[in-house]
DNA sequence: ATACCTGCTTTTTTT
DNA sequence: AAGCAGGTAT
């Protein structure tokens, strides 16, 4: 077969190109997967061998996918090509040379945020620092930070210039070496102790570097210090790196990516060779003409249009709503019409939004209309708790040193192990230079252990250590299988007569079919295997888009994936842009590669919805419309409002034609009504700000202050400044209230 | 030891 | 609105 079959030029020139560095600059709907498919085809069938060959792309999914495409291709030589995430790629090397560096060993647990969070906490506990305070989450994100720019606890405390980071710095050394003590890596680990290891030991660095005589990094804009420091170090000794990216696709640099990876690329690599790719294959000139007009706007950007010689296509239509529900209302009908009349499938349909929390609201109007759709992200299905409960135990069977994962399950199923019996044990522990599981096994000599408390803890740990011994010979479904009856688990949702137990029951069987599916996949079906695939693999990796369902995800889920018809909803200042973007003028411009990375997700047709007023943490909120809305020029718009009655409340069955021109301008204040008579929620600003309470008041000490519950009362203390003002309220007959002014539904008396 | 109640905080995006 | 920590009652 012809490899270079129905491409363009620019995609001939990329896959020839096999050796030096290059750019590929791919934009949106540019052909780049096909490229790199092809490419890797190319070095096949010119006689590369496949373990030569390291190609990393951002989701499982997109690997596996790559794969089977290579595979149709060339044939079966596909399977031996290194093709996976980043971070599957160092939990795979790890697991082979790891243990050149001290104190880790192969049988590592992978932990994800929430079991980093939690070892944080008991950090903050041990070093006696208030949570208030230093919140578990910032110093999530600090460490994370340091991580993702391969700063270790040393180097960080080196460069700790102000109190809050010294503080980090101590979590940050404690943290460290609890994730050592419990045999743990964090994602960022993964990355991080990757480079050190290639770093300190020359010997095995050159085993890879001689190894992978060709690379590929897919979506290159989106790699961070870490993954572009250890991609420079693989591609050392070949330089046959090639990095494919498209800046205004960049939107993780929350996550530490740094766009400067691929701006800069040409000038870590002079020698390299540039390739744009800039036609599009895949969205309508309407649709392309209203991403580019978007992206425009951003300033710090190198300027490049895509063109495309598909058609015109439909105009691109804009939804007002009432409110959120209306919202989700309008878009269940739409798309029943999108069935009904233009015979779309369900499956060529998915609807976008910024944030999580968007979701429910629109499932609700799709369960009432009774559409199938199928949701990504979210309450992913490995962050449920009975899942997370029975992965614990397979934790703890692998690797007995994990005490995160023992701790969640040592007194689930309720065994009689209470707060005060695992104190002991985990003090017991510390003293001794056990872990708790050596505890466990052998509680004797820890005092003060209560005689009825033994008895469970003998049965525990003699049902670990059986599930141990199975571990080599059971299949891990039939290891799974065992876990749940035999610990008693299953029969504890049985026993109890809880409604959620049900759904509870189906998701374990859930897990034993995945399970299943894992024990027919390429790799060998161990534990091991199953538990670094367990931690690794994102809902978009198992997302059945395949299905005549409408698929519903976040903004940057849907980067990568292409659909006919897709609405994005939410198009409000506040929400999308998101309020906590619009004071930092680069993490506006990322807002809006977003929005352009959905606009760009549509092939035929697209739909923007924004609401007048929509619930925001339990109150009201009205945002005027976003203004990457407004930045689509008006060619290109059909725009639809709800139409209100008398009252002003939508008659959301009918909708009306919006005039040019008379764009409704929605209203600046809402009213809410209350016990206290009303509460004026803040008012929008025209410059775009996001509603939230004014923070434009001083407050002093001796101020009389309304609060909406408490009545009024006396400003007795006001500390920082800013956004963060704390002020300590005397409410007569209910105590001295602390609230942060910008929460606290207080007025100036 | 555990179930229940109350009051408070709030993640935006994810490997 | 809803999840969660912390406290209290069983």
């Amino acid at each position: 077969m012809d490899i270079f079959e129905g491409l363009n030029p620019a995609q001939v020139a990329a896959v020839e190109h096999t050796t030096g560095p290059l750019l590929i600059m791919a934009g949106a709907g540019s052909g780049k997967t096909k490229v790199l498919t092809c490419k890797i085809a190319n070095l096949l069938a010119q006689g590369v061998a496949p373990y030569n060959i390291l190609a990393i792309t951002f989701t499982n999914k997109a690997a596996t996918e790559m794969r089977e495409r290579v595979d149709r291709m060339i044939g079966p030589k596909a399977k031996d090509v290194w093709l996976s995430t980043f971070h599957a790629f160092c939990a795979r090397f790890l697991r082979r040379e790891i243990e050149a560096l001290e104190g880790y060993k192969h049988n590592f647990v992978i932990y994800d945020s929430s079991d980093s969070q939690t070892v944080i906490k008991t950090c903050l506990r041990e070093l006696n620092l208030d949570e208030k305070q230093y919140t578990p989450n910032s110093i999530q994100a600090a460490i994370s930070n340091a991580k993702n720019t391969l700063q270790g606890p040393r180097a960080f405390e080196q460069s700790a210039d102000n109190f809050f980071k010294e503080k980090v710095s101590d979590v940050y050394k404690l943290y460290q070496k609890k994730l050592r003590a419990n045999n743990a890596l964090d994602f960022d680990d993964l990355l991080m102790i990757t480079v050190v290891l290639l770093e300190e030991h020359q010997d095995i660095c050159a085993k890879y570097q001689a190894r992978f005589k060709y690379i590929m990094v897919d979506e290159y804009q989106d790699t961070n210090g870490a993954q572009y420091q250890l991609t420079k170090l693989l591609a050392a000794q070949h330089h046959n790196l090639c990095v494919v990216g498209d800046a205004d696709q960049s939107i993780y640099g929350w996550r530490g990516a740094d766009i400067r990876n691929i701006m800069d690329f040409e000038k870590d690599y002079p020698e390299v060779q540039t390739i744009k790719l800039e036609q599009n294959y895949r969205s309508t000139k309407t649709i392309l003409a209203a991403a580019n007009a978007v992206i425009e706007n951003n300033i710090d950007r190198k300027p490049k249009e895509l063109w495309t010689e598909n058609a015109g296509g439909e105009k691109i239509t804009s939804y007002l709503a009432n409110d959120e529900r209306d919202e989700a209302q309008f878009i269940a009908t739409t798309v029943m019409k999108q069935k009904t009349i233009f015979n779309s499938s369900f499956g060529d349909i998915a609807i976008l939004y910024r944030t999580n929390a968007q979701s429910r609201v629109l499932e609700e109007g799709f369960m009432r209309a009774g559409i199938p759709y199928t949701m990504v992200g979210g309450l992913k299905f490995y962050d449920r708790k009975e899942i997370k409960d029975i992965h614990a135990y397979l934790r703890v069977i692998f690797n007995p040193a994990d005490t995160v994962s023992l701790m969640r399950i040592i007194n689930v199923p309720k065994r009689g192990l209470g707060d005060a019996t695992i104190a002991k044990m985990n003090e017991f522990a510390a003293m001794n230079d056990m872990t708790l599981f050596d505890v466990v096994s052998n509680p004797a000599q820890v005092p003060g252990l209560t005689a009825r408390v033994k008895k469970p803890l003998e049965i525990f740990a003699e049902f670990v250590f059986k599930m141990m011994a199975y571990q080599d010979n059971l299949s891990v479904h039939d290891l799974i299988d065992r876990v749940m009856n035999e610990s008693g688990y299953i029969a504890e949702l049985e026993s109890e007569k809880k409604p959620e137990n049900e759904t509870r029951l189906e998701n374990l069987k859930e897990l034993l079919s995945v399970a299943k599916d894992f024990e027919k996949g390429d790799e060998i079906p161990n534990l091991e295997n199953f538990l670094s695939q367990v931690a690794l693999v994102s809902d978009i990796d198992n997302a059945n888009l395949e299905e005549d369902r409408v698929t519903f995800m976040t903004l940057h889920s849907a980067k990568g994936l292409e659909f006919p018809i897709v609405f994005i909803a939410g198009m409000e200042e506040g929400l999308f842009p998101h309020s906590r973007t619009l004071m930092n003028e680069s993490e506006l411009e990322e807002e809006r590669r977003a929005c352009y990375v959905g606009i760009t997700r549509a092939e035929r047709k697209l739909y923007l919805t924004n609401a007048r007023g929509r619930m925001i943490y339990g109150h009201t909120v009205s945002y005027p419309q976003s203004r990457f809305l407004s930045e689509i020029p008006e060619e290109y718009m059909e725009r639809l409002v709800v139409r209100q009655n008398a009252y002003g409340f939508a008659n959301s069955s009918v909708v009306q034609q919006r005039g040019y021109g008379s764009a409704f301008r929605p209203s600046v204040q809402m009213q809410q009504a209350s016990g206290h008579g009303t509460i004026t929620t803040p008012v929008m600003q025209q410059t775009g700000t996001a509603i939230r309470p004014d923070t434009n008041v001083n407050w002093h000490v001796g101020d009389k202050a309304k609060h909406g519950k408490w009545g009024t009362g006396t400003v007795v203390s006001v500390r920082g400044s800013g956004e963060e003002v704390e002020l300590k309220i005397a409410f007569p007959g209910q105590g001295i209230k602390g609230l942060m002014q910008k929460y606290a539904p207080i007025s100036k008396e």
